[in-house]
DNA sequence: CACCATGTTCCTTG
DNA sequence: CCAAGGAACATGGT
């Protein structure tokens, strides 16, 4: 469920729910989740501590806690990794299998559920600093972005989902912006015109946004019981959720008609990740600029072998 | 058994 | 130091 969006909603839902409560006992499954911060250390970290703000800061959630006598600040960085989800049940209720990290709050508990352990939960705010602007935000321009894919021969799709380009992009969300901005995922970013740069610009801030306020809209099962809930945000507890059809135009719907012009949707496989597009209404580039990268890897292969 | 999956980091190579 | 590619991480679904 982990995408910019998704990381907003959730931090929409638990803020209300969480803040002013106070942390009374705290559970970590595994060292790797709480890395490079020993468990031991976060555990007294956030023993006696009240829940003060949460926020985020591109696919990170921020949980900023507070001591009694204001004495000191603990900021807890979390990250949900793929399959991450993050929840308040009765303390009496039975964990999940794979329950990463338990904060008891009294009668509530808080659970970090996370199948894969790839989520994190640690006090070092290290990977913050990698990222670049927040999409959302003022300083993402056209102009900072567009000097920042003139760098690159990369294909765009790969450029998008570099969180020092622009934090809280995902995989879903990549090929959406470059679909509604009908610009090749194979294009190089140096490639792309001033115009383009500027339609995707204005399509991944669209995107973003309009995936935040669907999720805000629609009533959402965050403890992702649902059945379908592997590539929405967390399940919607409708299990035929109305508008699901539309939400995504082409993430997973390979062999699917486009929404624009029916062709069918197309599946690539770009640094080992699938992109979806439509042939037609992101068509290949002419000139230079496209499969390059591809070719001068094959050639690389060749000279090697 | 094979392949796929919303993400990040580390290692290698150039 | 930078850019780019690939494997690794861990578990489950189809």
């Amino acid at each position: 469920m982990p995408e910019l969006p998704e990381v907003e909603v959730l931090v929409r839902h638990l803020h209300p729910l969480l803040v002013g409560r106070t942390v009374c006992g705290v559970q970590v499954s595994r060292p790797k989740v709480a890395a490079p911060t020993p468990v031991e250390v976060l555990r007294q970290a956030l023993k006696g501590f009240t829940f003060a703000n949460i926020t985020r800061r591109g696919k990170y959630l921020l949980f900023e806690c507070r001591g009694r006598r204001a004495t000191g600040c603990v900021k807890v960085v979390g990250h949900l990794g793929m399959t991450g989800r993050m929840y308040l049940q009765p303390a009496d209720s039975p964990l999940p299998k794979h329950a990463s990290v338990v904060l008891n709050c009294g009668t509530e508990n808080f659970v970090f559920e996370d199948t894969r352990y790839f989520g994190r939960f640690t006090l070092d705010p290290g990977a913050l600093n990698h990222l670049g602007p927040e999409p959302l935000s003022s300083e993402f321009t056209s102009e900072s972005f567009s000097k920042v894919l003139s760098r690159s021969t990369q294909p765009i799709k790969i450029k998008l989902l570099d969180q020092r380009v622009v934090a809280g992009l995902g995989n879903i969300y990549a090929s959406e912006a470059l679909f509604r901005a009908r610009i090749s995922p194979r294009a190089s970013a140096r490639s792309l015109t001033g115009q383009e740069i500027h339609r995707l610009w204005r399509a991944i801030r669209r995107v973003l946004r309009e995936a935040i306020t669907r999720g805000s809209t629609v009533p959402l099962d965050f403890r992702g019981a649902g059945s379908r809930d592997g590539l929405f945000y967390y399940g919607s507890k409708d299990s035929t959720p109305a508008g699901y059809e539309e939400r995504l135009a082409v993430y997973d719907r390979a062999g699917s008609p486009c929404p624009n012009c029916g062709t069918h949707i197309e599946r690539l496989v770009q640094a080992a990740r699938s992109t979806f597009f439509c042939p037609k209404c992101q068509p290949p580039r002419t000139k230079r600029g496209e499969g390059r990268g591809k070719r001068a890897a094959t050639n690389r292969r060749r000279r090697i072998a």
